[in-house]
RNA sequence: AGAGUGGUUUGUUCUAUCGCUGCGAAGAGAUUCGGAGAGGAAAGUCGGGACAACACAGAGCACCAUACUUCCUAACAGGAAGGGGCAGGGGAGACUCUGUCACAGAUAGCGUCGCAGAAACUAUACCGCCGUGGAAUUUUAUUUCGCGGUAAGGGUGAAAACGUGAGGUAAGAGCUCACGCUAUGAUAUGGCAACAUAUUGUGGGGACAAGCCUUAUGGGUUGAAAUGCCAAAUAAACCGGAGAGUCUGCUUUGCAGGCUAAGGGUUGCUCGUCCGAUUCCGGGGGGUAGGCAGAUAGAGGUGCGAGGUGACUCGCAUCGUAGAUAAAUGAUAGGACACGACAGAAUCCCGCUUAUAGAGCCACAAGGAAA
RNA sequence: GGUCCCUUCGUCUAGCGGUUAGGACGUCAGGUUUUCAUCCUGGAAACAGCAGUUCGAUUCUGCUAGGGACUA
C-alpha cells in the first residue's frame, strides 16, 4: 500500500495564539542546531486543523537574506512530508499535536540532514505515544 | 595574443517520480483532469506619483524641499539636448576631443577664518624705506630715543588690497596713464533661453551659503499594520486635570433656554472662525486578534510605421503575464554544458542607488613579469 | 509593509569645522608594602567604511555596512 505523503494548508500551523501557546508551554528538546518543540491540546480549539500540524522558524537575525530562510523551512517541511507517516494512527481522537522546529545550526543545511533529525525525533515521539497507549 | 578596468545586454537546460499555491472543468463528496506560478535588481526605502482615509472660510509666521537654460514626463532630487566652470589630451595655431561638476545669490545682513604671522578684515607698521626733533661720539658720518609718512622689498600662511611698464613722489601707493586680467551696467548682433561676440560706461582684496540666511518656485497630514464590511468579544471600571459667571421662565429643591466663558476642532504656532454641558481632555485598563473586500489590466509588454538631434510622443497590430496571508517554486534519480553569480513578490507603477559568476558587444590602456 | 534614530579606546561616555580627540572603569609597567589589596606615577589603546564640500572634517552632505526604537 503506497503511503500518502500529503502537506496540505491544514497540517501547518497558522493560528497565532496556539503558535505563542506552543513555544510557551510545549516541551522542547534540542539535538545538532534544531530546537525541536510539541505540545498535545484539545481538538476543539484547532478545529479546522488536522490530527499534526508543525511550523518551521528560521531566526531572520541568524540568517539576514529572505532566500536562505526560505530554503530552510522548504527543506524541513520537505523533511517532514517525508517522515509524517511514523506519526498515523497514534495521536489520541480528541488530541491535536503541535510540532515547532527552530533551526539555530551554522550554515545552510543539507536535504539529508533534515531528513535524518526529523525522523529520529519522530520515531522518538512515535515509541512515547505507543507506550502511552498501552 | 592573454590577464585587467569601466560601461552595456543577457542572467542554465531536459526527462521521470513525489509534493506546494491560485485558476478552470467534472463529481453529492473523497478526489481526478487541464493549465499557470518570483527579479533585473523582487533589495535599499533615497525621490516621485496612483490609490485610500482624515482634514480643509481665510490671513500671517514657522517648517520642509528644489536651484544654469530649454524640453520630456502623471510626477520627481529622474532623464534628454544645450550653456558655463574645472581637469586632462591632441594641434604651430585657429580650434578640437574626453572626463567631471548639489552649477542661484558673498555688492542685503550676521557669523567664521585655529596655529603661524606685524597684521586675517571700516585691514595692518615687526624689519625695512623716507621726512623731521633730541642725545652720544672731535667733523664727514654712524649709533640710539621719539614723532610723522609709506605698502615698493622681507618673512608667515590655504588666503596679505590685480599683473607688467611708464609717469609721479621726500619715500611710496590704481595716485595717474597705456596694455592686460576681472566684476558689473547699457547698446547692437546671434540664440526660445542659459549664454556668446563686439562697442562703451563704472569699478577693483578674498574664501565659506553641504554656517545662519536672502531671492524665486513648490508643499494639507497620514500611509495597505491605510481603509470599508461581516463575525466574535467587552467595561458607562479606575486615576489625574477642567467643570466658572450672569440673565429669563416655571412651582421651593431643581429643571429648561439664552449670553459670556473654561475646554475642544481647524494634524506645527498665532489671529480669525466653528462646536461648546445627558460633560470634556489626558493617562491607564479590558475584550477580540478570524473572514471578505482593498488585491492584481496597468502612466502594461512586444512588433511595425510616423514625428523629434534626443529623452519621448502618436497611430496600428498583437499578447494575457504570480497573487500568497506565518506566506506557494522544493526533494530524489539521471543526463548536457560554461558546473549555475547577486539574490525571493506582499497594494501598484516610474526613476535613482547598491549587489552580481559566466557569456556577448563597446571603450580604455599605466607599470611589472614571462617568452 | 511603513516611519525614524544611532555608530568615538576593551566597556560606559564628553567633544561650538582648527584639540596631542577629554573623562571614568578596566589593562600594562614602575613605585609603596615582608606579601596582597588600597594608594601614587607613567604608558598603550578609539572617531564604522567610501566619496564630496572646505585651506582644513569626529563634526557638514551623499552612498554603503552594522545596530536599535516606534507603528494593528
Amino acid at each position: 500500500m503506497p503511503v500518502k505523503h500529503n502537506l496540505t494548508k491544514a497540517e501547518r500551523l497558522h493560528s497565532k495564539t496556539l503558535i505563542d501557546k506552543l513555544f510557551k508551554n510545549g516541551t522542547r528538546k534540542y539535538s545538532y542546531g534544531i530546537i525541536f518543540y510539541n505540545l498535545l491540546t484539545d481538538k476543539t480549539l484547532s478545529s479546522d486543523q488536522k490530527d499534526v500540524s508543525i511550523i518551521v522558524v528560521a531566526r531572520k537575525k541568524q540568517f539576514k537574506h529572505a532566500v536562505d530562510r526560505n530554503r530552510i523551512k522548504r527543506l524541513f517541511r520537505e523533511a517532514f512530508r517525508n517522515n509524517k507517516h511514523i506519526l498515523d494512527n497514534l495521536i489520541p481522537d480528541d488530541k491535536h499535536l503541535m510540532l515547532g522546529m527552530i533551526y539555530v545550526g551554522n550554515g545552510l543545511p543539507e536535504y539529508s540532514f533534515c531528513f535524518k533529525h526529523v525522523e529520529n525525533y519522530l520515531t522518538t515521539l512515535a515509541t512515547h505515544f505507543k507506550n502511552q497507549k498501552k
